[in-house]
RNA sequence: GCUCCGGUAGUAUAGCCCGGUUAAGUAUUCCGGCCUUUCGAGUCGGAGACCCGGGUCCAAAUCCCGGCCGGAGCACCA
C-alpha cells in the first residue's frame, strides 16, 4: 500500500495555529524596488499558510523611510501585479504612510507610561552610553517632559537628526542592539518628500514601531519573515510588553539565493540606473517580471518555495531545479513548432512528387491538431528548398543521410555557410529509423517568418520560424522542437520569443 | 569583536524534538537501457550525502561537549 504517487510535498504545520480563531499572515515589502525571487519565500509561505488554515493574507506596504529607502510610486503597482501573477492575492491591503497618526498615538502612550523617551543626545555620545549599558541624561526625565518634547517634535521644533524617540528596554541586555532601540525620527521632509504623502509628516516611525504596532492592530497571528529580523522580534517584544500585547508567532527563514543571479535589490536598482538592464524584466534578472517574461510559471515558483519550506538555513537554489519543475508544468500544455536558429537554405533535389506533411501540435495529444505543409517540387528541377539548422547539417557530414521529420529522407551532398545541397533518397520513416539517422526539423522556404529568440543572457538568437507561428499570441508558451521552451513575446511580421529553458 | 542561528549527495529536501527494520527516503542532476518521427516527455536501472573530533549509550544523522565552516544582526534602513 504505497500511496506515495500523488503525495505533493506539504508545508509543515504552523506553530500553535490552533490557538487562534483564524490564522492571519502578512507580506510587507518596502516599495523601493520590484519583487524578485528572493521575495518569493515570504510571499508564497505567507499566502500558502493562510490558505492552508483558511485564514487571511495581508499585503502591507512598509514605506516609512522617505529618505534612505525611498519608496517609488511605480513599485506599489508593480508589486500588486507581481502578487497577482503569483496568484497570491492579498485579502486586505494597507499602506503604512496612510497610518502615521496611528503610530503617533502609540508613541504617545508609550511616552505617557514612561516606556519611551525623546532623546536629544548627540548620537555618538548615546552610542557609547548604550554600549556601556548606561542611561543617557534624557532617559530618566519625567514623562511630561518627554511628552512635551514629542509635541515639539511633531510641531517642527527640531531639525532632522536632533532628536529620536526611543523605546525603553533593558540597558543590560546582552545584545546592545536591543537596548533602548530607536522608534521614530525626524526627516527633512522638504528635502525628502514622501512620494505618497509629500511633506505632510516630519516625524517618521522606524521599522519596529510601525511594524510592531501594525502586526498587533491588524491581528497578525503568524509572522513569517527573513532571519535578518530575528533581533527585531526581541526588540518589539519589549514594546509589546509595555503595551500589554501578546507577540504573534514568528518564523524566521533563511536567505534565498540562486546560482548566478543577484537577488540584491540595490544591485538591481543600480544596474537599471547604469543602463546595464533594459528594464525590470531583463532576462538576466531574477525579478518576477523577468521570470514571467521568460515563461517561468508562477506555479513552478510556488512549488519550488513550498519544497524549500521555512527552514532557518540559507538555501542556494539552482536554475536547473526551477527549470525541471517548470518543464513538467509546460510540457503537457505547450504546442510544438519548428524554429531554425542560424538557418541555411538546403536545396533538395530529385523529389519525386508533391508531399504533404502533417505535424502534430503535441506528440501526446493529437486531438490538439496539427500544422500542414505542402512540398511541391519545382517542375523543371524537381527540387525544393528548406530552412534547416546549420548545426544539423554540419553534424551530418557530406554523404550522410538525415531525415526531415515527418517528411522524407535525404542525403547531404554539400554545405557551405549559407546553403547546402541534398537529394531525396526515400520516404519511409522505418528506413530512417533502422539506419538510426538523425531526425531534424525543417521549414519550407516561403512558408516561414523571421524569428528572434531572446536568450537568458539577454543575447538574441536570429532564426526562422514556421509560418504556422503567425497564429500565436503574445504570452503563449510553446516548445520549439529540439530547441527548448519559449514564451511568445510579440507577433507581427516577425516573431519575438523569450527562451525559458530546454 | 559581541549577540544569535544553522551545517544530510552537485542542488534542494525528509528523518533529528520522542536515539534502534532507512544497510539514510524523495525531487532534481549525471551515466546507461527501453520507448518515442524533438536534443522534450515517459519508463527501467545505476552513481552520489549524515562537517570534524570526542563523550553518553547495548545502540547516534538523531542526545551532550569542543572545533571547523556558513549565515544573520550589532542604523535616526526595512
Amino acid at each position: 500500500m504505497k500511496e506515495k504517487v500523488d503525495e505533493e510535498k506539504r508545508l509543515r504545520p504552523l506553530p500553535n495555529a490552533d490557538r487562534y480563531a483564524q490564522v492571519v499572515t502578512r507580506y510587507s515589502p518596502n516599495p523601493d524596488c520590484v519583487l524578485h525571487l528572493g521575495s518569493a519565500r515570504a510571499i508564497v509561505l505567507c499566502y500558502e499558510y493562510a490558505r492552508m488554515y483558511e485564514g487571511r493574507f495581508i499585503l502591507r506596504f512598509e514605506d516609512t523611510d522617505p529618505k534612505l529607502k525611498r519608496p517609488v510610486l511605480e513599485f506599489y503597482d508593480r508589486i500588486r501585479e507581481d502578487l497577482d501573477w503569483l496568484e497570491c492575492k492579498p485579502d486586505e491591503e494597507y499602506i503604512q504612510s496612510d497610518r502615521i497618526p496611528i503610530y503617533y498615538e502609540y508613541a504617545e502612550k508609550l511616552l505617557k507610561d514612561g516606556n519611551a523617551y525623546v532623546c536629544t543626545c548627540d548620537p555618538e555620545l548615546l552610542r557609547r552610553k548604550i554600549l556601556a549599558s548606561e542611561p543617557c541624561e534624557c532617559r530618566d526625565w519625567p514623562p511630561e517632559e518627554h511628552l512635551a518634547r514629542w509635541q515639539r517634535m511633531l510641531a517642527g521644533g527640531y531639525r532632522e537628526g536632533e532628536v529620536v524617540l526611543r523605546i525603553k528596554t533593558d540597558l543590560n541586555h546582552p545584545n546592545p542592539a536591543v537596548r533602548d532601540w530607536p522608534a521614530a525620527r525626524i526627516i527633512d521632509i522638504e528635502k525628502y518628500p514622501h512620494p505618497r504623502v509629500g511633506s505632510k509628516y516630519k516625524v517618521w516611525p522606524l521599522y519596529n514601531l510601525a511594524c510592531g504596532v501594525d502586526d498587533h492592530l491588524l491581528g497578525i497571528t503568524h509572522i513569517i519573515r527573513g532571519k535578518e529580523h530575528l533581533t527585531n522580534q526581541v526588540r518589539q517584544e519589549y514594546m509589546y510588553k509595555h503595551l500589554g500585547w501578546k507577540y504573534p508567532e514568528a518564523t524566521h527563514y533563511g536567505r534565498l539565493k540562486i546560482t548566478g543571479a543577484s537577488l540584491s535589490k540595490s544591485k538591481i536598482v543600480q544596474g537599471m540606473k547604469e543602463g546595464l538592464y533594459k528594464d525590470w524584466d531583463d532576462p538576466r534578472l531574477a525579478t518576477f517580471a523577468a521570470l514571467r517574461r521568460r515563461g517561468i510559471t508562477a506555479d513552478a515558483i510556488k512549488k519550488m518555495i513550498i519544497d524549500v519550506g521555512p527552514k532557518t538555513s540559507d538555501v542556494t537554489l539552482s536554475w536547473e531545479n526551477l527549470y525541471a519543475i517548470n518543464r513538467k508544468i509546460l510540457d503537457p500544455t505547450a504546442d510544438r513548432y519548428f524554429f531554425v536558429p542560424n538557418p541555411i537554405e538546403l536545396t533538395v533535389k530529385q523529389i519525386p512528387k508533391t508531399f504533404t506533411a502533417r505535424l502534430h501540435l503535441h506528440p501526446e495529444h493529437s486531438e490538439r491538431g496539427f500544422r500542414e505543409y505542402t512540398i511541391k517540387p519545382n517542375e523543371d528541377s524537381g527540387s525544393a528548398s528548406f530552412w534547416v539548422s546549420k548545426r544539423d547539417v554540419d553534424a551530418s557530414k557530406t554523404g550522410n543521410a538525415i531525415r526531415l521529420m515527418e517528411l522524407f529522407n535525404v542525403e547531404i551532398q554539400s554545405a557551405s555557410a549559407y546553403s547546402g545541397e541534398a537529394s531525396f533518397t526515400s520516404e519511409s520513416y522505418e528506413e530512417a529509423r533502422k539506419a538510426k539517422v538523425q531526425l531534424i526539423h525543417w521549414i519550407p522556404v516561403g512558408q516561414d517568418m523571421p524569428c528572434q529568440v531572446v536568450m537568458s543572457d539577454a543575447t538574441t538568437l536570429e532564426g526562422i520560424a514556421e509560418s504556422a507561428c503567425k497564429r500565436l499570441k503574445p504570452n503563449n508558451t510553446v516548445q520549439f522542437e529540439r530547441f527548448g521552451f519559449v514564451r511568445i513575446d510579440s507577433v507581427n511580421t516577425e516573431l519575438t520569443a523569450y527562451y525559458a529553458h530546454k
